[in-house]
RNA sequence: GGAUCCGUAGCCUAGUCUGGAUAGGGCACUGGCCUUCUAACCUGCAACAAGCAAGAAGGAAGCCGGGGAUCGCGGGUUCGAAUCCCGUCGGAUCCA
């Protein structure tokens, strides 16, 4: 909770009974607030003093004298239990809040990092595999950022390969030269499918695609040009897409510039030992005393397969940055043995960078219905998502709201329905698969986006409402009740709760406080009346509070990549 | 066949790394909190007074209550296991 109390108490233990079994970790906090707000239990020091538990903890209960800052220790069971003062601490931690404002709970890391998400194919719209992974990386970018790092956005382009060339064979052969009449990339991405659609009636169209591939390498002209034309088509769409998701990169990378670069390594490799080659004149890599298998890293005819690029990639990306501590891709679970393959033979090959890589995963999004298949056109899009949450939270606002402009009211939405999905999201842990399920990702009810904002708004409104500036000179002690005084505890949490967040990459983490702490609030708007003209000081003392619980959920939906209305 | 991840109420999910007090939320279900209308004859509570009790409709980005869990299963370690270890079953993903 807050480290002063608990040193304190650390300390007394300390010196009663030795520091042979006593560390940072032994205090706990009890289920339930009445029982204390600090707990030792005592059976660790059962065997030592050859003593029951119960009898340990009634032994120190008795010897513990009150002072300022534990005002009673009591003994229940085999615990031992501690009662801080409470206006001691309420004052402690929104002093702290309101002197530290929007980095309250910010780290002190100094570490410089990489990010690559969400790495899309040029061929076609980003879809909502896409989505949890935009989402994924920007929260985690912010998460990293907050703990004081420094962060390097990074995309990498999969912008040249087979399935590029296939929706520029569609778009050559049935595209007659039109102009996109709609969002660039779903124009290019109709062509992908029209492409699947052909070569079902005419299976030459695959022979044409490899063509077309073949051309695309050899520089024809002609065959570049339109790879230009089509993928500047897609970079446009996608723009789009990333700056309604807040995504921004520092720097991007293209597969079509590197791709070929990588056979040098794997040549050094095979000099060098690391690599051997097979029967069939493929040069692979033995991980099988890893248990990775054997892996494939530059084809018999010299031409690169996916490791082989990605070897060439983590190279560009310590060139470009050297003095980069760790470079994370953000990457779905079922690349796991390609990262985990990649990594071992970074390692092998003995390149300084070697550990310096995290592959940050996360787990499938399917349907209700299954997975998710483009071929069969289950593919969620990432921009009608968006837009089905944005119209939504649209229809719920206009029904609120009869008398706002279309302006305000379509802003509004936007900030709402883009809270929705990125909450729905977000909340659940990054490695597990979801579903998602529209019913239930629609909903503004429950754990979600627009309830965590509509705490922020109506703290906004307490504050406009009671015509008063917020104080800090207050007499904490009149923040006493259950609710203030849970208010206060979660509030003190919130450095430990974003920094262990951080630490494992997890933006559900702070999702899920930010619940907490919202439920906790509204139970106390419900419960204690804020602004008593009767009661001035008591009037302060809660509008304190109110403002620094509203400060500290904006900086968490912040972290979440989520914006904090002052009104909805 | 091998590897990785997952298994917690009807459904979704936190906690698992770092073992401790009744396994925390949400959805759905259910009872209430609010507003309006009807009735205002009788009866009851209250009685200084306002009122409450019935029925119907509606509303809520909010609150309170209720039911609902063999923490997949079996074993082990431990004073203590959702958490650690072993085995097993089921699901997902990748490799072959």
């Amino acid at each position: 909770m807050v480290d002063d109390f608990r040193f304190h108490i650390i300390e007394k233990l300390i010196d009663e009974v030795g520091s042979d079994d006593i560390d940072d970790s032994v205090l706990e906090v009890p289920p339930d607030p009445a029982l204390g707000d600090y707990a030792f239990p005592c059976f660790i020091l059962s065997k030592k003093l050859k003593k029951s538990p119960q009898a340990i903890a009634e032994w120190l209960a008795g010897k513990w004298k009150p002072d300022a800052v534990i005002v009673d220790v009591k003994n229940v069971g085999p615990y031992l239990n501690f009662f801080l003062d409470k206006s001691k601490l309420s004052g402690q931690v929104l002093t702290k809040i309101i002197n530290e404002r929007a980095d309250y709970g910010k780290g002190s890391d100094s570490r410089k990092m990489m990010l690559e998400f969400p790495g899309p194919n040029t061929n076609k719209p980003l879809h909502l595999g896409h989505v949890r992974n935009m989402l994924i990386g920007v929260a985690v970018g912010n998460l990293l950022r907050f703990q004081g790092n420094q962060v390097i956005n990074t995309n990498i382009n999969n912008d040249r390969g087979i399935h590029i060339c296939k929706s520029m064979l569609a778009y050559k052969l049935f595209g007659d030269g039109q102009e996109p009449d709609m969002k660039p990339d779903h124009f290019v991405g109709k062509w992908y499918v029209r492409f699947a659609e052909e070569a079902k009636k005419n299976p030459d169209l695959e022979v044409q695609a490899q063509e077309l591939l073949r051309k695309w390498e050899a520089g024809d002209k002609e065959t570049i040009d339109l790879w230009k034309k089509m993928n500047a088509w897609a970079f446009k769409g996608f723009q789009q897409t990333y700056s309604r998701f807040g995504v921004r990169f520092d720097k991007e990378y293209f597969e079509s510039q590197h791709y070929k670069k990588g056979k040098k390594y794997i040549l050094e490799g095979l000099k060098a030992g690391v690599f051997q080659k097979d029967d069939d004149g493929n040069i692979v890599a033995d991980l099988e005393p890893f248990g990775l298998g054997k892996k494939v890293v530059l084809r018999a005819d010299g031409t690169s397969v996916y490791m082989t690029q990605d070897i060439s990639l983590v190279h560009e990306k310590f060139n470009d940055f050297p003095d980069l501590d760790l470079s994370i891709n953000v990457v779905a679970t079922e690349q796991n043995l390609h990262f985990q393959q990649l990594f071992k033979i970074l390692e092998l090959l003995r390149y300084p960078f070697a550990k310096k890589n995290y592959h940050l995963r996360y787990g499938m999004v399917n349907l209700p219905e299954g997975k998710m298949k483009s071929r069969e056109g289950t593919v969620v899009d990432a921009d009608d998502l968006v837009q089905e949450m944005v119209d939504l939270a649209h229809a719920a606002v206009e029904l609120r709201h009869k008398d706002l402009s279309d302006e305000e009211s379509l802003a509004r939405a936007e900030v709402i329905g883009m809270a929705a999905l990125r909450f729905f999201i977000l909340k659940t842990d990054p490695l597990r698969d979801m579903t998602y399920d529209p019913k239930a990702s629609i909903s503004f009810e429950g754990e979600t986006g627009p309830y965590v904002q509509y705490v922020h708004a109506r703290i906004c409104g307490i504050k406009e409402k009671s015509g008063r500036p917020i104080r800090t000179d207050i007499d904490f002690s009149l923040l006493k009740t259950p609710e203030e005084l849970a208010l206060v505890k979660l509030l003190a949490s919130w450095p430990s709760v974003v920094a262990d967040a951080a630490h494992k990459y997890k933006p559900s983490t702070v999702a899920h406080y930010l619940i907490d702490l919202c439920q906790n609030f509204n139970e106390f708007y419900h419960r204690r009346r804020v602004v008593d003209e009767e009661r001035p000081a008591l009037t302060d003392a809660r509008l304190l509070l109110c403002e620094c619980v509203r400060q500290v959920v904006e900086i968490g939906l912040g972290v979440l990549g989520i914006d904090a209305p002052e009104e909805m």
